[in-house]
DNA sequence: CGCGATTTTGATCAATGTCAAAGGTGGTGG
DNA sequence: CCACCACCTTTGACATTGATCAAAATCGCG
């Protein structure tokens, strides 16, 4: 699968064979335009598991485009509670916001071990101006994202716990499966824990996992050494709400 | 204050007397652009309170900037349950899809009389090719609205119901205090129901208004015939858990 | 084997929802 | 001008969801 990989290089090395590239800001360039993009920016990073990527509060100096591994985006209140915005896969771009100076209001952190491809923050505006395509390509991550967070909200706001881990794992196994090349089975790999996916939905990680057996013995999914399975995708979908006409396929 | 203004006319008629036009997705343009834009909308459309500007379901054929009076966006689940995501003042820019053949997942409603400025869907890519700035400023535009998105679902994922309500209370002080011309009291014009309150926050009414009560016990503020009043701005900050480090400014 | 992190379970508690009814309040039409 | 109506607010009694606290079981890993 990697065939048309030179030997020795990873995903992201060359802007060329990027793995992830129809699903980021930069889909939209040819390939003359991705040598410029590939000038301009920092280069790949390997983050570790666990790392932060930036911080709440800091003046965030790159944008970076995840290209492997699960991130998150979360914010914290100051006596530790903790609200995670959004579940990052690869594609994923990570930090941008319009001013430069002001400080980020949400940590993002590498789940699992991740890579990603970093700019500078500086001379973004630069290179969106010389390519306006990608300027629209951005409002369009950044709507669509707005529209998630929204689902997101109506999640947290207005429907039970059970419903909020329904509606939250099929969406994951989704994502997983529209990106992922392995198989069509209905498992995915999950690597969040239950205080994870309590923090997404605005539940305790003791009531998530009292939600996960309720599901397990109704014969509806299962969560199991980091593999989420589906059972019984009909009733699934149902419980989680999930309307495949408005809810838009995501990345 | 309406110096410049031809006799006869209304805020919106025209693009270079438009009061919206620095909160807009109009503002990186010139005058000269402005008048390519203005022959490209639709026009100005009144509203009258409770209308819908476009549903949960349809595909919407139109976008809009917001020009005068309060709306809001919002989601239902099938058995009407509502989340409301977003108030929506002047200058908020509405409608817009990626996809303009998908069904857009919220409605737009007025909650007072309001007036926007109408575009139509079909054509604005070619327009934002045109005036790359816009697709720039659009960039940014739909970047702040999922901040604001973070920040809400922060709210409603991790906050008691007290802090929630001075949270939200507290936003709409200063978004309208940034705009409005009148005064520099501590008093705002709040067109909201105590169950518009709750459906933004994931709460029933009725737990809004015994929240309201104890806000105003407290003396910290009083909701009354649609008027806030800010009675001691020092515990609502701290309420609210409001960080003006982080928490961008908003229009 | 031992340790930290995670999952699981139980017992109890608190925050918020539900249901119901009683006041406003403003608008409309007779 | 009054009566009525729709809508909103307010309050009470009670129900329920999900939180909290605590401890045991399990797991991955050095």
């Amino acid at each position: 699968m990697a065939g048309q990989r030179t030997a020795g290089t990873k995903p992201g090395d060359f802007c060329a064979q990027c793995g992830v590239r129809n699903q980021a800001v930069c889909a939209p360039l040819d390939i003359d335009e991705l040598a410029v993009v590939e000038s301009f920016r920092s280069g790949v990073r390997a983050v570790p598991a666990g790392a932060e990527l930036f911080a709440q509060g800091e003046v965030n100096t790159r944008v970076y485009t995840l290209l492997e591994g699960w991130a998150m985006l979360y914010e914290t209140l100051e006596d530790g509670r903790r609200q995670i915005m959004e579940f990052c896969l690869p594609g994923a771009f990570l930090g941008f916001q319009i001013d430069p100076e002001r400080p980020i209001a949400y940590t993002a952190q590498a789940i699992s071990d991740i890579r990603v491809c970093t700019f500078p923050r500086k001379g973004l505006e630069e290179l969106f101006h010389e390519k306006p395509d990608m300027s629209f390509r951005m409002a369009c991550i950044a709507t669509r994202e707005q529209n998630f967070a929204f689902q997101h909200l109506t999640s947290v706001g207005r429907r039970t716990a059970q419903e909020r881990v329904a509606n939250l794992l099929l969406e994951l196994f989704l994502r997983i499966r529209l990106t992922s090349p392995d198989g069509a089975g209905h498992a995915i790999r999950l690597p969040l824990t239950q205080e994870h996916i309590g923090d997404a939905l605005g539940l305790t990680s003791v009531h998530v996992n009292r939600t996960l057996r309720a599901l397990r013995e109704d014969g509806i999914l299962t969560v199991r050494d980091g593999v989420l399975r589906i059972m019984d995708a009909d009733r699934l979908v149902e419980i989680a709400g999930y309307d495949p006409k408005v809810h838009e396929p995501r990345t």
